[in-house]
DNA sequence: CGACCGTTTGAGATCCTTCAATACCAGTGG
DNA sequence: CCACTGGTATTGAAGGATCTCAAACGGTCG
């Protein structure tokens, strides 16, 4: 369900991730092949090997993005907030599902369009090869959580990842389900539940609603993250 | 130890990767600003961290590229082969370190000559992001690898991978270690040991040498790799 | 209130790791 | 030629972190 399109005019595309620092042609140019839109939470934004027809900007909202095997074991790749961009595959099908979390407003850019701009307009190609390299370097620094962290190293990288992302050091919204973070980190739901008790118990964190955690001892969970914490813990 | 640098002009820099699909001038530029390296097997070309100064191609051998933890633990990204390029930073520092296997021979291109060259080679840009796509996709086959895949399923998806990647269906080349394969897999050099033996007494592999193992069962390998394998394997 | 859905908690099982011993292989020097 | 050495791989036994299965809990909504 598409919640409401917004005319381009209305738009302050110079303000977008995409146009920031092109010139005012180009980021007129990009206005031209794009179009608001809003999704409601729990909705399907494009499905993995679907034609990769468009790009999307996130303007407000989170989405997760997932890969799924056969038999239905799911990985989650990212947690997406305003300011990133999604689907730039620069060909062929999307190699991820995108669900939204919560209500999400998107820019979406049509790839027909698109494609002329890319080679168009100057400095374009670059932006959109800067956006791809940062999407890797957080995959791999994702691997190396997944490959080679325990349990309470991964929660613990994971609750300061999302206090960076969102820029709330101190508290983070939590919109995604204990099986989203889960699938996240390569754990199961109850590994998840029982490594947050277990910081609840020691007084590193504060869980006031199910979807909000309070960072209440920044330096304790760095530790726990990078690994060189006291035994005791 | 640089074992040697090839004057570019007897390079054919058009049947490089990089260039493959540019006009003949844009290659000559690209030729301009690279050299050729021969590097031993057991070398470092940079450090995770290092000053991002060059892009790498590599022409023959092959690469470890890893990341570590504080205390040393180490996950391997990719294992990369002729053809692949590395060190594609948009900016910065390197994100991870790059070790040689065997004795490879790469093709340099210097990041200050080259620069330039991005904004006014038509095609150059895109050309770097497609490299950085398809290492951001490898990535992630990789996560839902690591994060949620039993140990069989990772040892069977590796063998299958390398195949693919070393373009030869039926026996691998392994100039790394089984420490290597398990620090790209998350497992324990142990576990690497016993799945390969288990597949050697189940007839599947078969291992003449440490580094070569011969793919017997391709189809079996398929059927354990993706999960849905019989109960008795 | 009662149903529902996600979370938490518990108990037991398991896969993988850890620790330790042995085997293998290539290189070196007697 | 062969013992010795160092490094990597294999194998075994035991332990532990995480998973699985199951029940209880807790908030939300009609």
């Amino acid at each position: 369900m598409q919640l409401q399109t917004v005319p381009a005019a209305k738009v302050n595309f110079a303000a977008l991730a995409m146009c920031r620092g092109l010139g005012t042609q180009a980021t007129s140019h990009i206005a031209a092949v794009s179009s608001l839109q809003r999704k409601a939470a729990g909705e399907t934004l494009f499905n993995e090997g679907d034609e990769a027809d468009c790009i999307y900007e996130i303007t407000s909202g989170m989405l997760r993005l997932y890969k799924l095997l056969p038999d239905g074991r799911r990985q989650i790749m990212g947690f997406l907030t305003a300011g990133h961009l999604l689907g730039l595959a620069p060909e062929g099908t999307y190699v991820y599902t995108a669900e939204t979390l919560t209500d999400v407003a998107l820019c979406r850019y049509r790839r027909s369009g698109f494609e002329r701009l890319i080679d168009n307009v100057p400095g374009l190609a670059r932006r959109l090869w800067a956006f791809t390299a940062d999407e890797l370097r957080m995959a791999q620094d994702q691997l190396m959580m997944i490959g080679r962290k325990t349990a309470m190293e991964k929660i613990a990288s994971f609750l300061l990842m999302q206090a960076e992302l969102q820029g709330t050091p101190d508290e983070i919204r939590v919109p995604m389900t204990r099986s989203d973070i889960g699938d996240y980190l390569g754990l199961t739901i109850e590994t998840v539940s029982r490594t947050l008790t277990k910081l609840k118990r020691d007084g590193v964190i504060a869980v006031p609603r199910l979807d909000r955690i309070e960072l209440c001892d920044h330096d304790q969970l760095e530790e726990l993250a990078s690994g060189d914490a006291d035994a005791d813990f």
